[in-house]
DNA sequence: GCATCGATGGTG
DNA sequence: ACCATCGATGCA
């Protein structure tokens, strides 16, 4: 049993962090005791207000509080009527940043496919309830793990509206994984 | 393999 | 009206 990651690891920038996740155990105790444990393969970085893709972008909202409150505690929002989207808060307190977990390869506890923002919460049970929870406390946590051999940078997926913060290259995979929304 | 569409509801 | 998605559908 691995101790989480430190409010240190998140209190950086979101591109370092979303790079540096790849390759860590997400934990997520549930209410019924079982734990449930996967390697996140592919994160997105929103890198603060000025980023067009990022939420936050559009000032300080109920959604977006958590943003702007101190790193290492979660983000979670509901989209498209139907999906959670899991993230990391990261940065200074104040500075809106998060990282997006896209995908991750299932290790233990885990029934369903994680190859995606929305699938991985709904195979996890992660919804809003866990928004703005400590990562460094749980029942959501994050613990180290071996980085991939190789990472790859692209553009983020489904942000074209961000003008010219659509190309940024703020989404990393692990360039081996099976289990990446995409290629 | 690809393009397109509908589901479904919070948000500003 | 829009949306940091997904599964189904149609066609090649």
């Amino acid at each position: 049993m691995a101790i989480p990651l430190p409010r240190d690891f998140y209190a950086r920038d979101a591109a370092t962090v979303a790079r540096a996740l790849l390759g860590t155990s997400l934990v997520l105790r549930r209410p019924d005791g079982i734990v449930a444990r996967a390697r996140v393969v592919e994160t997105e970085g929103y890198v603060g207000a000025q980023d067009l893709a990022c939420h936050a972008s559009r000032g300080r909202t109920a959604r977006t509080a958590v943003m702007f409150g101190p790193a290492g505690h979660a983000y979670v929002y509901f989209i498209y009527g139907m999906y959670d989207m899991l993230n990391v808060v990261t940065g200074p307190t104040g500075d809106p940043q998060a990282v997006l977990i896209r995908a991750a390869e299932a290790l233990a506890g885990v029934a369903g496919p994680l190859n995606g923002p929305g699938r991985l919460t709904r195979a996890l049970g992660i919804t809003r309830d866990l928004n703005g929870a400590d990562l460094c406390v749980g029942p959501l946590t994050f613990e180290p793990g071996p980085p991939p051999a190789e990472v790859i940078a692209a553009p983020r997926v489904g942000v074209g509206y961000a003008g010219p913060w659509a190309a940024a290259p703020l989404r990393f995979y692990d360039a081996d994984s099976r289990h990446v929304s995409r290629r």
